[in-house]
DNA sequence: TTGTAGGCGTTATCAG
DNA sequence: CTGATAACGCCTACAA
């Protein structure tokens, strides 16, 4: 069932069914109706693809996450408020998963498969494995989530961590906390390395010592978690308190800390890093430093939009993390 | 750039370009190498959506789940591993969230937009709130993930929620459980109408009296679990062990129990649903029923792909729940 | 206001 | 084996 034919059944030609789905204002009210009533009798829909064809315009964009996102629920999150975002302005998504874990140039191939697709622009919501694509010859408007330096020609929304930790660490100063750890994500991740970052410069402004023993490089994972908290409590002498890069390794921790007897909030003041629905049902509560996905998808998707409609009049984008406070900080016990 | 273009560049016809492109095996080596030369340099990419409309096949599935997913972590690994799949057999997929709580007619819009795409086919996985589609002319093959009753001309990847069940009733009574009580999610979803009724045919094999006051029926939310886990902890005589509709009301009720200062694997017996991740990480470790997003998603994704190529074999398909044992269970306290 | 003709980028069917 | 030519379904001047 395409346009011809329903020119035919309705007695009037293409063009005239065309405006009609289009909407045009000149056409006879009559025709209108008549058109109408067989689109409606035929349940037609116009082909999206065709449109797309003649228009130039494909109305989608593409959506890249890191495959790691599997367990990580921040990304289902990012997934859904983007795509909310952007049916709402009629647009269509294409999610692409990159493995970056085992497959460097995936990105670029994700980008180069959207691009074959016509999309009008491409987010990347990888937090930091994305310099790969500085070289790989894409055509269409990008913006990064969370990309550590502005690549030429692309806009990138910049991760304001240093509210969040400063906050964060200075709650705990006033607690009397002076041996602070952290459990970091791999640093071989820009964002990662940003977020090791902002916690010195939070320190610094805080004036704790920041003791790199007290750093535990491993993963943002449950059970990077859960190992780095391991690390951390077999030193010799452990932090008192401990910052994660994540909600999901900081939950990790918790196992580890239930494994021998310990509890945040109590024996050890724990933060964690996203503000995860599940941290209100973490025991305890989970003190956190807000990441919204929600705020992050509909910001990503502004920009992107912006740069694909020509109005962007902003030339960086930043979101700003903020500390949650809830249960899981305390003084620091001798 | 076209395909016009680069035959121009590389002095053949479009159509060559096209055999090249198409790796059709008939061309002149020269004439291959000549072209792609040409493509390689300005970095051509085939235009998808025009080939999709010359083909009549646009290469690309639509994945329809429930918002509610957001938080969820379940839904995120479903539209992870469904990708995987598709993007292993060549195609595309365009995921919508279908806002069924206050929206009910939103999963066919979902349809009928993805319709206009022209999807090949769309994978229906809300599980619960898809009887509305029966009516709606959808012209493409649909495959249902967990629906209760078989529609005509749907395929419908049936969850046996049994086997999980059975066992999980079985492991109770072993440990000497008879008053075990139930956190539904909403009955108004078949899914969860499915869970209930697997639990009542499972206690009836294990022999054991089926008390409909121990079941709460909340949400099968953070949240909900942490009411509906109340509601029964309120109870004259509350049950000794408690199943749940997924792991998030699980661990909802797990902070109910928190704060009452009870354990689960001490002082209750308590059982999830879904096996996410997260089961492995909260205290105690979180028996559960697994229904494993990868298996399904791969279900579903093979289901739908042999419904499009009309290999279809199987009239239905089914996926199993399975008991996973973990720290949350215990005998029942006097 | 309506219809005709041409084009969007590709594939497919023919002769040559 | 190659190259015109005609689709695919739609949009859009331009002409009537």
């Amino acid at each position: 069932m395409n346009i011809r034919e329903i020119a035919r059944r309705a007695r009037v030609s293409h063009s005239t069914v065309s405006r009609v789905i289009n909407q045009v204002q000149t056409v006879d009210p009559r025709l209108v109706r008549r058109v109408q009533a067989v689109i409606d009798q035929v349940g037609y829909r116009p082909n999206f693809q065709a449109r797309a064809l003649a228009r130039g315009r494909s109305h989608t964009f593409g959506l890249i996450v890191s495959e790691l996102s599997g367990g990580n629920p921040f990304f289902s999150e990012v997934i859904l408020y983007f795509e909310r975002a952007a049916v709402e302005q009629g647009y269509e998504v294409l999610v692409s998963f990159a493995d970056i874990e085992t497959r460097p140039d995936h990105v670029a191939v994700c980008a180069a498969r959207m691009q074959e697709r016509q999309v009008e622009g491409i987010a990347v919501m990888t937090f930091g494995m994305e310099e790969q694509l500085a070289d790989c010859q894409i055509q269409v408007p990008m913006v990064y989530a969370g990309a550590d330096h502005d690549l030429p020609g692309v806009r990138n929304v910049r991760i304001n961590y240093l509210p969040g930790f400063r906050d964060a660490i200075k709650h705990l100063v006033e607690f009397g906390h002076q041996r602070i750890g952290y459990l970091s994500g791999k640093l071989s991740w820009s964002s990662m390395r940003m977020r090791y970052e902002s916690l010195r410069r939070a320190m610094k402004i805080a004036g704790v010592h920041f003791d790199k023993n007290l750093v535990a490089e491993c993963d943002h994972t449950w059970d990077g978690g859960a190992q780095g908290m391991s690390v951390l409590l077999n030193l010799p002498k452990p932090p008192t308190a401990v910052l994660c890069c994540n909600d999901v390794a900081a939950v990790g921790a918790l196992k580890t800390l239930a494994g021998r007897g310990l509890h945040a909030g109590k024996d050890i003041a724990l933060i964690g890093l996203d503000d995860l629905p599940l941290c209100r049902f973490t025991q305890p509560a989970l003190t956190t430093i807000q990441f919204s996905p929600h705020e992050l998808a509909g910001l990503v998707f502004s920009a992107l939009l912006e740069q694909v409609q020509g109005t962007a009049q902003k030339t960086n984008y930043e979101y700003k993390t903020r500390f949650i406070l809830r249960e899981s900080t305390c003084a620091p016990r001798a």
